[in-house]
RNA sequence: UGGGGCGUAGCCAAGUGGUAAGGCACGGGACUUUGGAUCCUGCAUUCGUUGGUUCGAAUCCAACCGCCCCAGCCA
């Protein structure tokens, strides 16, 4: 019995070769136990979702466990704000830490002990160097650096100065707690590392106990360890930190040493997946907030209508390995599609109206055809579509000079309206001032009733329609790429690639009365456009959709458009 | 010029010495009351390059080439 959590998971992948290898040799008594760590210093993007289906994925396929922790080690950095909307957008994507909810703040108790034990071990030290000197005194990518002139203090002295930093004695950056590894290291990871600074700060959860904290590479594996974190999974760049990582757990001695995995990143064409790149897009105005549709947040693509189902076959359909890469925005709105292709009802909308009368229809009659809900899915029933004398068709189903393999309404010709009859177009009226084309008029064959010619005759074309009596009124906005490049972040200022089209707002639209009262976040594939989803910002008189992806447009292909 | 990684099709990616999975994209055809979906079908004589080992190499060895990451008291 796969969960669900484990659906969508792809063990095929290196990352499930170790936990395979780990659990035939019995190391970490063959348990599976991961977590994933996000600092809540932002919103979750697409990115996070590929490390949260293969942490809570991997956990649950090979039935072991995985924690959502908070790294939130830097109070200047982080908010409340954020590990809510983490939070809901974990448990979006279809995932549950139960009761294993932690933060690293949870461990700054122990984290400061083990700091002490450091010490009296004669492995950590406090440091009086300012920060330019320490960086000075790096050295570089080629030459080893220079040791401080405070490494060899003694253990009674790092001890007092440790605890008179944790007393707030000190100004912010004054002094550090350094661990004493190497300064010749050829990995700068090693070059006695900072392990604590001072940061007199209010934090957001521990409020003004600590004025010293701990960095992300002293807490991280520490936290990893204190929870039995036996797989901890994080991405490429972490790799040079593996052996200051495996150094900790191992002089801090803890009993069973968790191991550090790194993976790829997901890049996904023309989309931003940097924290820092998609706040500066909030924060300047160039969309309308984490969650607009355009954003590739786990908010926005929610709110665009994505459904998680989708982005977890994603995760799982591009895999795991240590190749940077670049995916296809394509491959993603592939599974978009389908997914809803399966599962989205089916609705008439007209995004561009043009009238079109009957002539030869009774005034004042209605009928009423039950239209499938889903050609996909027979079990997803049908409902009355209202039919009438005068309907509105996209305007781009009429052209009055057809090129060749158009295959819609042209003068003369004849096409099924969906689900009801063939119509002939008469007559095209235009606006004798614009010359437009304002309405058709056009005449029905009852014989055709259901969509079908008794006389076997063939019509080459389907086109959606709505009763214009019966029509409610909607906005529509269509999406496009927020960038214009394939990769945004790639040389200088990814605002020079932005997009200026990627939202588009249509008003005036009609739809089928059946999406009346639909809730917000309901998805519909427009037949013939694409998939759609009701935005919050829709009224009671105007519902408001999202475009989440078009349909495929073999046409466009044809006509070069 | 230091350290750590990675190179399999346009894009992802399996493959772990026995003769190149799969998905996306793309092309052709069938079917179609969505120009959707579906269904067939085509798409790497070759795995960064060059040598070597072997009956046999994407897999082992060597050298070379290319790309990514690291010099925060960020994560």
């Amino acid at each position: 019995m796969v969960s669900l959590a484990a659906e969508g998971y792809n063990p095929a992948n290196f990352i499930q070769d170790i936990i395979n290898e780990d659990k035939q040799t019995g190391r970490h008594d063959g348990r599976v136990h991961t977590r994933f760590p996000p600092e809540p210093n932002g919103y979750l993007h697409i990115g996070h979702a590929k490390s949260i289906c293969l942490n809570f994925g991997s956990a649950a396929f090979n039935g072991g466990l995985c924690n959502l922790r908070f790294d939130d080690t830097n109070p200047t950095k982080e908010e409340d704000e954020y590990v809510e909307a983490i939070k809901a957008d974990v448990r979006w994507l279809g995932f549950d830490w139960d009761d294993r909810l932690f933060h690293a703040s949870d461990y700054f108790d122990q984290l400061y002990e083990w700091a002490i034990k450091l010490i009296d071990k004669g492995k950590a030290y406090v440091d009086d160097l300012s920060p330019d000197e320490i960086r000075e005194q790096r050295g570089t990518l080629t030459e080893p650096g220079k040791e401080s002139p405070y490494r060899n203090r003694s253990v009674e002295e790092n001890l007092d100065l440790f605890r008179r930093m944790k007393a707030g004695e000190f100004p912010d950056g004054a002094r550090v707690l350094r661990a004493k590894i190497d300064m010749a290291s050829g990995n700068i990871n090693l070059r006695d590392p900072v392990l604590y600074r001072i940061l007199h700060a209010e934090h957001h959860r521990a409020g003004s106990k600590w004025c010293i904290y701990p960095m992300y590479d002293y807490a991280h594996p520490l936290s990893d360890a204190i929870e039995g974190i036996t797989h901890s999974i994080c991405t490429l760049e972490f790799e040079d930190h593996r052996p200051l990582y495996n150094w900790l757990t191992e002089q801090v001695e803890v009993p069973d040493r968790p191991q550090q995995i790194e993976f790829a990143r997901l890049n996904l064409t023309n989309t931003l997946t940097s924290k820092r790149g998609l706040r500066r897009l909030v924060q300047e105005g160039y969309v309308g907030g984490w969650d607009d549709p355009r954003m590739p947040t786990l908010s926005g693509v929610r709110r665009r209508g994505y459904p998680p189902e989708a982005i977890r076959s994603f995760c799982g359909e591009v895999g795991v390995a240590k190749t940077n890469s670049l995916v296809s925005f394509a491959q993603l709105e592939h599974s978009v599609r389908e997914f809803l292709n399966r599962t989205a009802p089916r609705m008439m909308a007209v995004l561009r109206p043009l009238k079109v009368t009957l002539t030869n229809y009774p005034e004042g009659q209605t009928e009423e055809f039950e239209v499938e809900n889903n050609p996909e899915d027979p079990a997803a029933g049908t409902r009355p579509v209202p039919f009438s004398r005068t309907l509105y068709i996209e305007q781009e189903d009429f052209m009055e000079e057809p090129p060749p393999k158009y295959f819609r309404l042209a003068p003369g010709r004849e096409v099924r309206l969906k689900g009801t009859y063939f119509i002939k177009c008469q007559e095209v009226v235009k606006d004798p001032a614009t010359g437009q084309v304002v309405e058709l008029r056009c005449t029905y064959d009852p014989e055709t009733r259901g969509g079908e010619a008794p006389d076997g005759r063939k019509v080459k074309a389907t086109i959606h329609w709505v009763s214009a009596a019966h029509a409610g009124d909607a906005t529509v906005r269509l999406y496009d790429n927020l960038f214009l490049t394939e990769n945004p972040a790639e040389g200088g200022d990814f605002i020079a690639n932005l997009n200026p089209k990627s939202l588009e707002t249509l008003t005036g639209c009609k739809v089928e009365p059946g999406v009346a009262g639909a809730a917000p976040g309901s998805r519909y594939q427009f037949l013939r456009h694409g998939y759609f989803c009701i935005d919050p910002d829709s009224t009671p008189e105007t519902l408001v959709f999202n475009r989440t992806a078009t349909l495929r447009d073999t046409w466009a292909k044809v006509s070069g458009k």
